[in-house]
DNA sequence: TGTACATCAGTGAACGCGCGTTCACTGATGTAC
DNA sequence: TGTACATCAGTGAACGCGCGTTCACTGATGTAC
């Protein structure tokens, strides 16, 4: 059924979008475009009508997850008694069963930074991933005792703590079903506690 | 010229592994098996006469690149003064650019977590990985202060601290020619320097 | 030690399949009157 | 408001290509005498 509404046009581009964030999370960036537009709902031959190329979709897709991501540590910040606690919410979040588990529902640096890496130089992707990353860096330094630190610290430390979350939750994913699996989660975890 | 002589099989053999531990930690487990055969100086049909199935190099390839790790971080820790110094060796040369640049020579941790996570349960490159970092993380464990912590204590120390190299090297590498680059990897080595 | 022949490591064409991308086609939508 | 028609979003076949794997073939190696 071909010649849909515009209404409709718009709907089905922010549905390849909603889908795309999702599984490039879940299957890496070399998802394939039929499977991205079946998750729409759509067969692929229409792709090309919403995107230039495969490229502009990684790159639109990353985008909003880190925008997803962002906004769901800024309502944990919102709600959260005190810096410290909001820490510890995001944290406490990060490395949870359910993160490792819905790696299309959970962040965009440990889903997508082995694939990043592997793009070449200047890539749209790659640029997306980048501010993606200094956004939660800038929340997460927001986060940092303020007691003492100055700026340059604070970002230094949220550069430190992102490491290990990152790295946990990869490592965790990669063990999933194996003992230091949780041990690699519940170690950083209580690390990472203020 | 087919028909080569035993001698030079087991070369071609080891040729192939050596090349398939390189070559996967560059491009992934998603390597071609033309381009592995290649690299090794052969054309790819004679690769099922040495492997079974590209599942079954996949996971000699791993075990390799582990092996290749534990010897490398032996070989620091049988040359520092003590473990302090060790475990400094080892993190000065995980977060360095060197280590950034060339992941066909560096850390299977960093360079294989994201696609093993995204292999099925059971397959043998995951049982593979896990062994692999069971042997890094008792290296590590046993290099933590040796004035206070039970085994435990040690371990957790050590699982932390893996998931902050492995996480910053990762986002090192993703953000490659941008300056957060150079901070994630100045920011973990200072924090994790004992 | 020398000869005759069976073995088998490596080659390269071929298999079915899935990839990103293109394109002729369809028919409901949106527009012009 | 109603009719006539141009537009164009989505379909599905097709493109060239690369994938993992198979297989007939080759000819030097290894073995039997």
């Amino acid at each position: 059924m071909p010649r849909v509404s515009r209404a409709e046009t718009e709907k089905n581009r922010a549905a390849i979008e909603r889908a795309s964030s999702k599984l490039i999370r879940e299957q890496g960036l070399g998802v394939s475009v039929a499977d991205l537009m079946a998750a729409a709902g759509l067969t692929h031959g229409g792709f090309y009508g919403h995107f230039e190329s495969k490229d502009e979709l990684k790159a639109i897709a990353c985008a909003r997850a880190f925008a997803e991501s962002v906004e769901r540590w800024n309502k944990r910040v919102a709600t959260a008694d005190d810096a410290g606690a909001a820490r510890s919410a995001i944290v406490e979040a990060y490395l949870s069963s359910y993160s490792r588990a819905t790696p299309g529902a959970s962040c965009p640096l440990a889903a997508l930074a082995a694939d990043v890496a592997r793009e070449n130089d200047g890539t749209p992707v790659r640029e997306a991933f980048n501010d993606g990353l200094e956004q939660l860096v800038d929340i997460l330094a927001s986060l940092q005792d303020p007691a003492k630190p100055d700026a340059a610290a604070a970002r230094d430390q949220a550069l430190t703590q992102l490491s290990t979350l990152v790295g946990a939750l990869m490592l965790a994913r990669a063990t999933r079903g194996k003992p230091i699996s949780n041990e690699l989660m519940a170690a950083a975890r209580e690390h990472l506690q203020p």
